[in-house]
DNA sequence: AGTTCATCCTTCAAATTTGAACAACACCGC
DNA sequence: GCGGTGTTGTTCAAATTTGAAGGATGAACT
């Protein structure tokens, strides 16, 4: 920080991305977040738990790699697995090759629960954002914030 | 909802983007607020507070259209000036022409604050985001997610 | 002036998030 | 086998966020 002399700031259209890019954001999770939380009565990160475990092998993770594949901190998943056990959707097992481990795993209930929620969850993904882009938008999108996304990891 | 007879899934390309948007928001996000609170001690919510008040006339702004540009509750808000008031960078005014109105206005010790924290910031933005991107694909997200955040109004 | 309805900001309690601290364990090389 | 090192998941307190509720006012209309 020191060592640098100059800035280089944004000019008009780097900060158009960038406002662009923070306000859809911002939006978008605030639209998702009402709408599940409306019709399903699931909170977002909520919602991507009960995914991530459906498309798993055996519908189950272990807690760590949940954490990351949400980017949440690990206190923080341990509180939403803990609701969405309490709700009957999750269930915990320990890990047989490694005491510490634990897997969440989806029950029958969170199964149905995603079922009914996911609908309503893409239709507005598709309202907030999909359909809002044009074919080639939806390209060029996908693949450059792909890039930022690993490029943080 | 119930008038749905079919839900259109979201094909490949359209999970890639999806995934991508979520993906790059969440960790340019956690990115923003580590960067900032390391080495400047702000919040990113309340260094866009002071930005806003920054390019405003006469440094402030009334709470509501803070929120509003912040996409925020109005007690979130509430409670960031209050945090930013409390070490001095921030100052509520009373509105003139309206009793029930609270302007807040950006202090010098904030305008401070606000020029030391920025170049890290904007390095970070860049390191994040805008370096990531290709020319073209600058332009394209910034016309495509601007879209996005302006029908979600 | 009175009435009605919308707006402004704050307060409050509840829900959520965060990071540090912790205890138990796996893994690796010696 | 044994220490040293890194992981794993939870717990705890503190910080933050949220939405509902409320008190006070503005604005428009009669």
């Amino acid at each position: 920080m020191g060592l640098m002399t100059q800035t280089r700031w944004l000019d008009e259209r780097e900060k158009a991305a960038w406002r662009g890019f923070l306000e859809a954001s911002h939006r978008v999770e605030r639209r998702l977040e009402q709408q599940l939380k409306e019709e399903s009565g699931l909170s977002h990160p909520q919602y991507e738990v009960l995914v991530l475990l459906a498309d798993a092998p055996g519908r189950e993770l272990r807690m760590t790699e949940l954490a990351h594949a949400l980017i949440t901190s690990k206190s923080g998943l341990t509180y939403q697995v803990g609701q969405l056990e309490k709700r009957g959707y999750v269930r915990r097992r320990s890990c047989p090759t490694d005491v510490r481990g634990i897997f969440a795993q989806l029950t029958d209930e969170g199964y149905e629960a995603l079922r009914e929620a996911a609908p309503g969850h893409v239709a507005a993904v598709r309202e907030a954002l999909i359909d809002v882009l044009e074919p080639d938008e939806l390209t060029v999108v996908a693949e450059a914030l792909s890039r930022v996304g690993h490029r943080l990891r």
